[in-house]
DNA sequence: TGTACATCAGTGAACGCGCGTTCACTGATGTAC
DNA sequence: TGTACATCAGTGAACGCGCGTTCACTGATGTAC
C-alpha cells in the first residue's frame, strides 16, 4: 500500500521550535529579545509545546550551538576537499566560508550574536567552536608544511588570528544585503587581504621576532 | 550664603536613564532585552520619565553610541600622549585599551552587543566608530613614518585589520571577570602579539606580494 | 523689580495586551506478557 | 496475535504579572514687558 497514513516523525516540533528561532533571528531579531511565545508561533504550535523540549530559551540556543557546530564541520569538511594547492588555500578558503554563510544566514546571524550574547553558555559553546576551527587549521597547515618555522605555541596564535579575522568579517556579511553580490564580493576580497597579511606576518615571524 | 538650595541639574534624569541601561548591560543583561520600565526602575524615576527624553529603547542606544565615541576618543588622545617610542607601540597602546576597557566596562560590553546588534543604526554607529579609529591610526603610522613602503589602500587594510583584533579581544576582555588581573593580563599579553604579528606582516607585505 | 504667561520635566493613575508558566486532558506510540 | 498499561507529545483554558503607552496634572524654570 503506497498511501501510507503520515506519522509525526519524533522530534519534528523540538526542530520546528528550533528553525522557528533561527528565522526569526535571520529576519534581524536578536536571540535575547525573542519570547517562547513569539517562537511558538513562528513554529505553528501551541505555547505550551515549548516546555515538552526546552526548559527555557537558553536551553534552545545551547542546542543551536550544536547545530551550528555541525553547520561549521560541514563547511571545513568541504574547504579541506577543495583546497588541495596551497597557492589557491586563501582565495578557496574564503569563497568557501562566504559560500556557507549564505547558505546559512540565519546560523552565522545567531553566531555573531551569540559571542556577546547574554547566555553565558552560549558564548562559551561558540568561542569553543572557534578554538576547534582554529586548532584543525593548524593541524592542516602542519600537514601542508607550509609553517614549519613556527613553534606550536605561535602556530596555534596565527590560527586564532586568521579565526577570528574571519569571524569578524561575519559582521560585515550580515550586515549587506543577502542578494548584494557586489557588496559580498568586496567582503570576501577585503578578508583574503586581511589572510594574506596575516600569512606574510607569520612567514616572517621567526625571524623578526627572534629573541 | 554658602548653602543654596540644590536645583536639578537640567538633563540629569537623561543622563540617569542612559547610565542605568548602561548598568544593567554591565550586569550581564542583553541590550536587545532592556524594557523601558526596567531601565526607568534601575534609573529611580517614573516610567512615564522616559519619553521625555527618548522615543525607544532605539533612540536611547543611539545616544548610548554617541557616549562611545567619546570614550574611545578619549582613550586614543591618552594612547597618542603615552606612545612616543615606536619600540613600546604596540605593547604601550595594548596596556592603555585593556585600562580602559576595565575601567569602562559597560560601555565595552555595549560595544561588543551592539556590533552584532539589532538596530541597524546602533551597529553602523559603532562601524563608524571603528572606522575613524583605523584611519587615525593610519595617519598616526604615517606621521612615525614606520609604513613607508605601504600605498594608503594597503595601510588602510593593516588598520582595519589592528582594530578587529582589539575589537575581538574585547569579547575576550569582557568574558573573564572584572578583577581577575591574570587572565586580564594574557589576554593583553595575547592582544599584543596579534599586533605583533600583523606588523611583521605589514613590514613584509610590499616586498612578498607585489605584482 | 515685579507680574503674567509659556515651556519644560517629572508624576501617578489607568488602559489593554502579550508574556511565561501551570494544569488537566487527549490520543498516539511503545512495551510486557 | 491480542490485550493492558505506561510513556510521550501536543492541546486549550486559565493564572497573575509586567509591559509599553496615554493622559491630565503639578510645580519649577525661563521669557516678555
Amino acid at each position: 500500500m503506497m498511501t501510507e497514513k503520515r506519522r509525526r516523525r519524533p522530534g519534528e516540533t523540538r526542530d520546528k521550535l528550533m528553525e522557528a528561532a533561527l528565522t526569526l533571528v535571520g529576519k534581524g531579531r536578536h536571540f535575547a529579545g525573542l519570547g517562547i511565545r513569539e517562537v511558538t508561533r513562528q513554529a505553528g504550535v501551541v505555547p505550551t509545546s515549548f516546555y515538552r523540549h526546552f526548559r527555557n530559551m537558553d536551553d534552545l540556543g545551547l542546542e543551536l550551538v550544536d547545530q551550528l557546530g555541525l553547520v561549521l564541520r560541514r563547511m571545513m569538511r568541504e574547504a579541506r576537499q577543495n583546497v588541495l594547492q596551497a597557492d589557491k588555500l586563501m582565495d578557496e578558503s574564503v569563497a568557501i566560508f562566504v559560500a556557507h554563510v549564505e547558505a546559512n544566514r540565519p546560523f552565522f546571524f545567531f553566531m555573531a550574536q551569540g559571542l556577546a550574547g547574554e547566555s553565558r553558555a552560549v558564548q562559551e559553546g561558540i568561542r569553543s567552536e572557534m578554538r576547534f576551527f582554529a586548532s584543525e587549521l593548524a593541524n592542516d597547515l602542519r600537514r601542508m608544511r607550509l609553517v614549519d618555522h613556527l613553534s606550536d605555541g605561535d602556530l596555534e596564535m596565527v590560527c586564532d588570528l586568521v579565526v577570528r579575522s574571519v569571524a569578524f568579517s561575519l559582521t560585515d556579511l550580515l550586515s549587506v544585503a543577502a542578494d548584494d553580490d557586489v557588496q559580498i564580493d568586496q567582503v570576501r576580497q577585503r578578508t583574503t587581504r586581511f589572510l594574506q597579511l596575516i600569512f606574510v606576518g607569520a612567514a616572517n615571524w621567526q625571524s623578526a621576532s627572534l629573541r
